[in-house]
DNA sequence: ATGAAAGCGCTAACAG
DNA sequence: CTGTTAGCGCTTTCAT
């Protein structure tokens, strides 16, 4: 495997010469320029990113921290994140956490360790404190789940507006009796979304009843199906379930099907982050539509900002209600 | 941010011995260890991969190449590549290719740049004659797809043999008219999973018909959609399908609702891969499981192998089928 | 326009 | 058991 001392040799020029061609640099005669390339083809020469990441002390890798692949939500993300990172010249070392502070704590060390040169932080579990005392001395930015007023710039959307429009579409559509499938209050947009989903309901004059608001453990699909299953079992059933998420959605889907009703005539649904599978359930569901593309290109932009040492704002996109099947008529 | 030099004088010892400490080398007195600890804890020091990596000419980084993220067949893949990694202290570089071979070759030029020690390749398109190149002068594995024949190592299932068995099950239940839902044919997969189709039929004194066997240009669920409406509009129309991915499957099964038509009674469906959501769906879908967590590991393990220098054989694990109610009764 | 040389942070061979 | 030192491959001053 040449190394730049070859291709000098071979070029009849110095290493400090070949490295100018390189990167680039147009104080090079045009005739050792080709004297040059012609050595770099000779040898078949390709430079190792380890002897300039040393010397430039930077690893031109970001560190995605998502909870789990699993989730699809994450993937339109992550697209986005990932080509802006190319066009950059940057690498993406996607980390599952597992919500697991051990493994977290395995990842941090990556960019301590600089292998890392900074973090999209997904995830809604993530250790605040520990964020907050990385972010002294490292480029961090949060993407969708965030700590609110801990000084690290995110990217997300309004979540409380976004659950209002969605309920109040199903009171449009005339639903009254409406519940709601939310996780638990930790998580910042848990909460938004529930002032989303009352602001909604007093809105037009209906009071929020307890038994209709649900708290799953998990965004997962077996969650849906739990929680639908007690939806059903209440006396006064409601007749619209509002899901915080597509998964939640998908299992309440099923449920209710397998009790043999039908979706939207006895029970509307929605859910919230339009993944692929959104759209291929039957019926298709009516959800909110994050900008998930754009929330990655923007993170990741601000990313690099902040690793080149500027100062970046945080940043609300804008939500859509896709209406489909499932709240149809 | 302190560095080795800093630590060895605020302990008195020199970087040698530091990098003992470092490295876990038991010749070094308990005294001095205390001693070097003690200047790491009040530096606050992390060693820096970037001088490590130089040093040791590698990257610990593992490149994974799949054709796209939003398939989540290869998710369980990549958690059992990524488990070994970790325990390994290897990193992963997921890279989506999207088949281009342009996006493809600048994932390349990592393991050329010595930003990567090797790939697992997931893409079946990934173009066999570069691969072979690299294969020369790197360490790769293919896993789940891959190219024979050409003297790369490779993990899979025995893709005949499982196309075969699902077939059968059909033939079981008491079906004779059996569409296969095939993709290119360029693909081994593909090929050897119409050999399965076709013996299975030959071994029940059935003759295949060229009107049961379509071929999709992808994996997705629109294309499942499609053919399913050919397979709809066909005169003598075929009581069950066997479809060689599990999105494809689901595809098929959102059209034969939509005509109406009722799974299994109107038509079974058999999907591939048993992907997260074959569960999800309504019914749910009979699918062959690939083993692939462990497909996952097995090439990580494959790969890390390699990279040490060592010699691996390919690998061929077992697969199951789940019958599920796509195709009970 | 080009070259000499220092040095990024680390490991390991060698010497003691 | 510990220290000295060379060097991994590159970029970048500072001269010329």
């Amino acid at each position: 495997m040449a190394n730049i001392q070859q291709v000098a040799k071979q070029a009849g020029v110095s290493v400090a010469t070949v490295s100018r061609v390189l990167n680039g640099q147009n104080s090079v005669s045009v005739k050792t320029k080709l004297k040059v390339e012609e050595a770099i083809r000779q040898l078949n020469y390709e430079p190792s990113m380890l002897g300039r990441n040393l010397r430039n002390s930077e690893s031109r890798i970001i560190l995605i921290l998502i909870p789990s692949i699993s989730n699809p939500f994450y993937l339109e993300i992550i697209k986005g994140i990932e080509n802006i990172a190319i066009s950059h010249n940057y690498n993406i070392l996607l980390c599952e956490t597992d919500s697991d502070p051990k493994k977290e704590d395995i990842y941090f060390d990556l960019v301590r360790k600089k292998m890392a040169d900074g973090i999209i932080s997904m995830d809604p579990a993530v250790n605040v404190d520990t964020l907050k005392e990385l972010a002294k001395k490292y480029a961090i930015i949060q993407c969708s789940e965030y700590g609110g007023g801990i000084g690290i710039p995110y990217v997300t959307i309004d979540n409380e507006e976004a659950s209002y429009r969605a309920v109040k579409h199903l009171l449009q559509i005339g639903h009254t009796k409406i519940a709601l499938m939310n996780t638990d209050e930790k998580f910042l947009y848990a909460r938004e979304r529930k002032m989303g989903y009352q602001r909604a309901l007093q809105d037009h004059g209906i009071s929020v009843k307890n038994e209709y608001v649900f708290y799953t453990q998990d965004l997962g699909f077996e969650n849906g199906q739990q929680a639908m299953r007690k939806i059903l079992a209440i006396d006064d059933r409601p007749t619209a379930v509002f899901a915080v998420s597509d998964l939640l959605a998908i299992g309440a889907l099923k449920e209710i099907n397998a009790a043999g009703l039908n979706v939207p005539g006895d029970m509307a649904v929605i859910g919230f982050d339009k993944i692929d599978f959104s759209n291929m359930t039957n019926p298709t569901l009516t959800t909110v539509a994050q900008p998930m593309y754009k929330m990655g290109t923007a993170a990741a932009k601000m990313l690099i900002e902040k690793i080149k040492g500027g100062n970046v704002d945080s940043v609300i996109l804008d939500f859509e209600l896709v209406i489909r099947e499932s709240t149809a008529g």
